[in-house]
DNA sequence: TCGGTATCCAACCGGTCGGTTGGCAACTTG
DNA sequence: CAAGTTGCCAACCGACCGGTTGGATACCGA
């Protein structure tokens, strides 16, 4: 923990082998995933170090030891949730206004067991819980909406380039129009139980989108 | 408090006088009113017994005393804005499709300050709480949804028998896609301190709900 | 004025929260 | 093996939660 009393036998801190004493019988990465479910099913708030303990098998110690405490594990678990989405958000681009529509469209179709749309995205139901987080965390929060954002953005321009949109549509509106989608639609789906008018809406939100092409 | 020795002198519990003792020094229907803008602000979990007293004005045993426990005043509160909003809602109906678009072009028009817009319909957003609340609040809020749900589409099966919707409309997701905003909207708003993401959003469904008409 | 009653308020209760620590177990090095 | 270092775990900490209570206070009827 503490230094101890290497410096008093002359082995600088620096110098210090890595590679001594106990070994984690835990691995970081495994175990910030592992929290992140933990956090995308009950809110930040709500998941006590309790639960994180019981969800990554690693005690408190272990936690706080290498995540420094509760918002430095929630740190680390968007950033993964981020650095993962990353991957979906390119390949969503690549696909331009389909792959638009498919994002929404798993909202709409329940044969589709992807988590994420249970909860809907880990980002936007964070910041819901805005006031409980340091600005470092809400900064980070807002960047990764913004990347989000900048997709949706790049897709409708290219398309409307291309005259695959009506011309008249005003991007600005359209972008924040499907962030109301994003946002609103796994909001929904926790207000009920029942999914059914959460995919009623997805459909309705689907043709609207279908609409703007030509 | 406890009946008191009042028996003992032959006082029939039921005759004892309404007037005796000490008078409250608030008003029951005023401090419920004014315990639901707390709720309002900050959600139910988050407000405190603390923070309940000091905005009612009133000690916490007297809160206890009037309505049994915090979840009781909640439930006041709920019910007393569920009857304020029920002649807006009859309001709204009266007025046919327009009502509906005033009610989601009050979330663009930044000139009117409605203070619940600000917050989002309460009914809404407790009902993102719904896990902290007993299964009596679910129902009574489920209610109040379903109440809102049925005159949105009280007025659009209406419009569209008058020839003024779209016959190919299907009403069963054109309410939900109302909701949908109604959801989405306030919680957008609730999501960045910037509220022109969200007047952006309100007017691109401003223009969908137009396009039903004919 | 005085007994009876209802209200008010501060102190208190058990429970849970996020976070901390001391003693012990496991591992490397010599 | 012994010395040095690190990880693990349970017990613990102060703060705050919703809720409770006992004694002081204000009000009524007689």
């Amino acid at each position: 923990m503490l230094p101890g009393p290497a410096l008093r036998h002359g082995l600088a801190l620096q110098t210090r082998l890595p590679h001594m004493g106990r070994k984690k019988s835990y691995d970081r990465k495994e175990a910030a995933e592992l929290a992140l479910h933990a956090f995308w099913e009950k809110g930040y708030q709500q998941t006590s170090l309790r639960d994180l303990e019981q969800a990554t098998g690693v005690n408190r110690y272990g936690l706080y030891d290498s995540f420094r405490d509760k918002e430095g594990l929630f740190r680390e678990c968007i950033e993964q949730y981020a650095a993962q989405g990353a991957d979906r958000l390119d390949e969503m681009s690549r696909q331009g206004m389909d792959g638009l529509l498919s994002m929404i469209g798993r909202f709409a179709d329940p044969a589709d067991d992807d988590k994420g749309c249970q909860h809907g995205c880990l980002i936007v139901t964070s910041l819901l819980e805005r006031d409980h987080f340091s600005l470092d965390i809400r900064q980070r929060l807002d960047k990764h909406i913004a990347t989000l954002l900048g997709h949706i953005r790049e897709i409708l321009t290219a398309e409307q380039q291309d005259g695959h949109l009506l011309p008249h549509l005003e991007i600005d509106e359209c972008v924040e129009f499907v962030h109301l989608f994003l946002v609103g639609l796994p909001t929904m789906s926790r207000l009920s139980s029942d999914r059914s008018g959460m995919q009623l809406a997805a459909k309705a939100a689907l043709r609207v989108l279908e609409s703007w092409r030509c």
